[in-house]
DNA sequence: CTGCATCCTTCCTGATACTG
DNA sequence: CAGTATCAGGAAGGATGCAG
């Protein structure tokens, strides 16, 4: 019926105003729908790339190596949505087209360049935590053996 | 002038020294690894509730609508290994497993909680700008119709 | 409670063909 | 060049059942 250890009166939600100010718990709302876009995998490179300078979509596809046509594609489109990228065509044989980040894009950058400089600041440490993840579990996996 | 298309000669790479001293292109690098881990839709929501508070499995269940039981431990395993979480096993029944940021975590929190805020403050702006380019998607579908 | 194992669905890549 | 459309194969993710 009822487990005592997920009650209510001992139970301190986490959406108390401390949290509910800030975020929103629900699957659906504004801010993780943002998040889930600029905290893309392809998203950060692309407007990494487009702070350098403005590019085409082959120049775009041929930086970011693993990426696909058709996802270079969605994550542009998405970009240019939510107005972070600017799309331009030009009328020319062949067409070219040029990608740049907007102001709004700009101010992206900044932050996604802070989430990169901590990558780089920190890699050593997480890979030494990796390494000893790794090994304990190694160990653990002899002691199951025998 | 010179289209290029894409030759040697014209074709200024982005890969050239400002770029390469920081991004490694190959989609293997470290860095992209890590990006693609700390950059990952539910390890921030893991990361910014874990900052508020050490939390148990069922805790995080509840409060990060949308997660399935399986992309939780997936994620907090990962970042377990990646040293961004400590994960305690309470020797009792029933089992009680804490979960908590260690130092190198709490390091991450705030660079994430610049995206986060980030995202709090321009939601309008990509609202509108949703709006926008949903409309003239509209009005062009309109004119294919016709 | 915690979380692994299994099945099943959805998404993504990669290749290829075609339009403008 | 810059895409759209399609299809096969694979990986990621969701739902469920069961074990410690």
């Amino acid at each position: 019926m009822e487990e005592g250890t997920s009650k209510s009166p001992g139970h301190t939600p986490v959406t108390d105003p401390a949290y509910c100010q800030k975020w929103d718990p629900r699957e659906d709302c504004e801010v993780r729908q943002i998040l889930d876009r600029v905290a893309d995998k392809w998203s950060l490179l692309v407007i990494a790339l487009l702070d350098l300078r403005s590019l085409r979509f082959t120049e775009l596809r041929r930086e970011i190596d693993g990426i696909s046509q058709r996802m270079l594609t969605v994550t542009l489109r998405q970009l240019e949505r939510d107005g972070l990228v600017r799309r331009t065509v030009h009328p020319v044989v062949p067409p070219r087209v040029d990608y740049e980040l907007t102001p709004l894009g700009a101010t992206l950058h900044d932050t996604i360049e802070a989430l990169v400089t901590w990558t780089e600041e920190h890699r050593q440490e997480i890979a030494a935590a990796r390494d000893e993840y790794d090994r304990r579990a190694a160990r653990t996996d002899e002691l199951v053996d025998a």
